[in-house]
DNA sequence: GTATCTGACCTGGTCAGGGA
DNA sequence: TCCCTGACCAGGTCAGATAC
């Protein structure tokens, strides 16, 4: 291909300058080397790109057409060498996020709003990983982050520790259980519990409380929104199993009580997990600080 | 078969001289 | 003064020869 950025930029700096000696100094060659360039091009194509009698230089045709075409693809060029050495200083790229709980969505877009302040030149996605295994995905780079409750030993991935947070089962302040200091697994067997629509196995108030306890609840209705979910609590619908960080949040009504669940409460830990190579990265490490500082905000 | 060396060739640059 | 062009140079590429 005898067309070539450099060719570009030759002429769209000739074309500019309106002169050999100026353009050639601008580009750091001499009108010599400046002149030949132009004339390989020429050559190559059988045609004249400038008018060199006139003076200043004036553009033929086809000199136009290249300055057109330099004007579109230089700035793209230049753009994309910017976003490379952004890349490379670590200032730019991008963050896929994929999480594990329906919940985390609450403190995660007020992180995001915050992060994106930070990192403006970083391109977010984030993504629900109720319906595929995310850590395959994660270890082939696919995606850079997954929040989850559940640290896995996989050689190459890093959980991280975010923050503690309590489940706690969330009621209104009309509820039957609202004074109890806390709630058996018996409590909830003629209650209606409400969950997100994911696998029971993958519901810690089924695995870590209820199946060893050995107790059903009354109803299971499944809802997908953490908003409509509230509002059911708040009318008296059901009850739910939710993070703590929920109860905070600003968009929870204030009749919403929250109760440990059994004597000792049921608590986690929340994680991120990121491929080891990526630990270091400045704007994954930077959004992992945030998400930490986010419990101690409140 | 692979790695290294070598010479021919190509590309892109400078320098110097000349024409408009 | 500005640009073009021929001579020449430096560095990179490629293909063939040679050694292991």
């Amino acid at each position: 291909m005898i067309l070539e950025i450099r060719h570009l930029r030759a002429i769209y700096t000739i074309a500019r300058s309106k002169n050999l000696n100026q353009a050639a100094q601008k580009l750091h060659l001499t009108p010599s080397a400046l002149s030949h360039q132009i004339k390989t091009i020429e050559n190559h194509f059988e045609t004249t790109l400038f008018f060199r009698q006139h003076k200043p230089l004036g553009l033929t045709d086809a000199g136009q057409r290249l300055l057109d075409l330099a004007e579109r693809v230089l700035p793209l060029v230049e753009n994309t060498e910017h976003e490379l050495k952004q890349i490379a200083n670590g200032k730019a790229g991008r963050l896929f996020i994929t999480i594990e709980c329906h919940a985390c969505f609450e403190w995660l877009l007020p992180t995001l709003e915050q992060y994106r302040k930070q990192w403006p030149d970083i391109h977010i996605d984030i993504k629900l990983g109720m319906s595929f295994n995310p850590l395959p995905a994660l270890s082939r780079g696919e995606i850079d982050l997954v929040i989850s409750t559940d640290p896995v030993d996989k050689p190459g991935l890093s959980f991280l520790t975010l923050f503690p947070y309590q489940a706690l089962l969330v009621m209104n302040d009309q509820h039957p259980l609202k004074d109890k200091a806390f709630i058996n697994a018996e409590d909830l067997a003629e209650q209606t519990l409400i969950t997100y629509p994911v696998e029971r196995s993958r519901l810690d108030v089924f695995r870590h409380y209820l199946d060893p306890a050995n107790v059903e609840p009354a109803q299971v209705r499944q809802v997908e929104l953490t908003t409509m979910m509230m509002q059911l609590i708040a009318v008296g619908q059901g009850v739910a199993a939710l993070p703590d960080w929920l109860l905070d949040a600003p968009t929870t009504a204030q009749s919403l009580i929250g109760k440990p669940l059994g004597a000792k409460g049921m608590h986690g830990m929340l994680h991120a997990a990121c491929r080891d190579q990526d630990i270091e990265t400045p704007y994954i490490s930077a959004f992992i600080e945030l998400a930490r500082g986010f419990k101690n905000k409140k």
